[in-house]
DNA sequence: GCACCTCTCTGACTAAAGTCAGAGAATGTC
DNA sequence: GACATTCTCTGACTTTAGTCAGAGAGGTGC
C-alpha cells in the first residue's frame, strides 16, 4: 500500500466529497431538511420496518422517532405496527410521500446530469466507468467477514440459501440432513469455524472450515449471495477460510463440489487448488481439491 | 446521456458519499466539530487570508469569524493583520494547530488504509487508478467556463500568464501592446467575446473570439494554466469558442499560434482545424489554422 | 477631504442534528 | 406467571450550522 495510493485516495475524497457530496446534500436536502430527505429516501417505495432504518440510517431511536413523526405530519408516511410482532413499527410511503421520493429522484438525476454535461462523450463514458469500479470496489471493501455460531439466524440464512441454490442448479436432490457433514457442532470452535460475510450488516455469503488433528482440515459450505457475485468475494472468503484451516494447524485442506457450481470451480482451479481424486463420499459432490497451505 | 450512465452516478453517489463521505466525516470530524476541522484543513500549513478561506469554503463571514474566534481560544490559530492591507486578516496555525492538523492528516490517511486493506493487490490498483479518473473527470466537469469583461483581474491574470509563458517558451520577445491584436474593447461585445474558465472560482484559463462582419471570425489568446492542463480543458474551451464565434454569425474561424506551443497545435489539428498560409503578420505566429464551423 | 468601497466583526436570531435517560408496550424464556 | 429483552416513544437537553442586518476600521479614487 504504497504513499502515492493514500494520496490518491485522499484527493479523492476531497473532490468527490465537495463535488459530489455537498452538491448531493444540496440537490436532495432543498425544501426538507436533509435527515428528513434520507430517512424518506431509505424507506423506499416497499417500506420498512423502523429498526431497519435505524441500523441502515444508524439514528439514535429518539430522532428517528422525531422525524417520522414530522413526515407523519406533513403526510408523507403512514406507521403501522408490524403483523407478526406488534413492538416492530412499518412504515410505508403515502401517495403523497411516493411523490416526494420521485422529486428526490429527479434531483438526484439532475444532480448525475450536471457532472455529465461538461464532457465530451468519451469523458463520460470514462467517467462513468470509472465510478462503476470505484463503487464496486468500495463496495466489495465494506464487506465484513466475521465468525459466526453456525446456528446463528443469519448463518442458518446462508444455508438455507446454499441448499436451495444447489437443488435449484442440480437434479439431485441435496439435503443437508442426509449424512450430513457439517453439523453445527462440527464447525464451531473447538472443532471449526463458520464465517458470515456481511454488507451492509446483511448476510451476502458464508464459509465453515472443519479442523482434523494431523490430517487434512475441510472446506464447506462456500457461498456467496447472487447480489454479492462479481465483486471478487468469493476470493476474499477462500483467503480467509485458507487462513483459518491454516490456524487451526493444517498443512493441506480439501473442499469437495458440485460441477453445478461453475464459478466454484474456477474459483478454486484459480486460487492454486489442484483437483484430486475423490476423498469421501459427499453425494452430491463430484469434484475434490486439495491445496498445501503456505 | 443514457439512463444506465445516470443510474450508474446515482448509485456511485449513493456507495461513496455512504462510505467515504461519512466515514470520513467521521474520521476528521472526532472531537471537533467539522466546521472547525475543515476550516482548519483550509488554511493548510503555509496560512491564508480570511477572505480566502471564506471563498474557498463559501461560508457566512459572521460565521468564518465566529469560527476562528473559536480556534483562537483553543489556541490553534493566530489572527493578524495583513501588512499591506490592514483590513485583510491572515490566519496562520500555531505550533499547536499544526499537530491538530497533523492529526488530521493521520485520520485521513487511516482512512484511505481501511478502504485499501479488505483489497487485494490488483485490486487497490484498480481502485487506486479509478479513484484517480473520478476525481480528475469530476475536476474537469467543475470548470466553469465564464464570458468575462477582459480587463477584469482575473481576465488581466489570465493574459499576463499567457504572455510570460510565450516568453518563457519562445526566443522571441513576445509583447502584447505591439501590433496588439486583441484590445480589450476588440473582444468584449459587441465586437467580440473573452472567456475565463474557473477552477473552484480561481481563473485556470482564457480565450477570445474576435468577430468579423462577413469574414472568418478570430480566436485569440487561449491559455490553460499548467496545473489544469491534462483535464481536456482545451478542447473544452475551444469548443466553446468555436460556438461563439458561429454564434456572432461567422461560418469560418481562424486561428494563429506558435510553433512553441506544441499542446495548441495538436489540440487543433485533432479537432478538424486545417493549417493554412498565414492570413495575418502577428510577429509571433508561425502557424496558421483554419476551421469551417458547422 | 469626501464619497464610496472592502473586509471583518458583533449581536440576535433560527433550524437542524444529535444525545441521553427513562417510560411503556409487546414478546420470548424459563 | 415472573423476568428479562426488544422496540419504540417522550421529554429535556446540547451542539452545530447557518442567516441577516448593521457597525466600524481601513483603504481607494477623485
Amino acid at each position: 500500500m504504497s504513499d502515492a495510493s493514500i494520496e490518491q485516495i485522499r484527493r479523492f475524497n476531497r473532490t468527490v466529497t465537495a463535488r459530489v457530496g455537498a452538491l448531493s446534500d444540496r440537490f436532495l436536502g432543498r425544501a426538507r431538511p436533509l435527515g428528513e430527505a434520507r430517512v424518506l429516501w431509505e424507506i423506499g417505495r416497499d417500506g420498512c420496518e423502523v429498526r431497519m432504518l435505524r441500523a441502515r440510517l444508524s439514528l439514535d431511536s429518539g430522532y428517528l422517532s422525531r422525524l417520522l413523526r414530522s413526515l407523519e405530519a406533513s403526510g408523507l408516511v403512514s406507521l403501522e405496527a408490524s403483523t407478526p410482532d406488534r413492538r416492530i413499527r412499518v412504515v410505508r410511503l403515502t401517495d403523497a410521500g411516493r411523490d416526494e421520493l420521485s422529486t428526490l429522484d429527479e434531483r438526484s438525476d439532475a444532480l448525475a446530469r450536471s457532472l455529465l454535461t461538461p464532457l465530451s462523450e468519451p469523458q463520460r463514458e470514462r467517467l462513468v466507468a470509472a465510478m462503476r469500479d470505484v463503487e464496486r470496489l468500495l463496495t466489495t471493501a465494506s464487506v465484513e467477514i466475521r465468525p459466526t455460531d453456525p446456528e446463528h439466524p443469519d448463518a442458518r440464512y446462508c444455508l438455507a440459501e446454499y441448499v436451495a441454490e444447489l437443488n435449484r442448479r442440480s437434479d439431485l436432490a441435496f439435503d443437508p440432513s442426509v449424512g450430513a457433514t457439517a453439523l453445527p457442532h462440527e464447525v464451531r470452535p473447538p472443532a471449526g469455524e463458520f464465517f458470515v460475510a456481511y454488507l451492509r450488516e446483511e448476510p451476502v455469503g458464508c464459509g465453515a472450515v472443519k479442523h482434523h488433528e494431523g490430517a487434512p482440515a475441510e472446506i464447506k459450505r462456500m457461498w456467496i449471495a447472487p447480489s454479492a457475485r462479481g465483486l471478487g468475494l468469493g476470493r476474499r472468503l477462500l483467503a480467509e477460510l485458507e487462513a483459518c484451516a491454516l490456524a487451526g494447524g493444517a498443512r493441506v485442506a480439501h473442499i469437495e463440489t458440485s460441477g453445478v457450481l461453475t464459478e466454484a470451480l474456477s474459483l478454486y482451479r484459480s486460487t492454486g487448488w489442484v483437483e484430486v481424486p475423490a476423498f469421501n463420499h459427499e453425494p452430491f459432490a463430484d469434484h475434490w481439491f486439495e491445496k498445501a497451505l503456505p
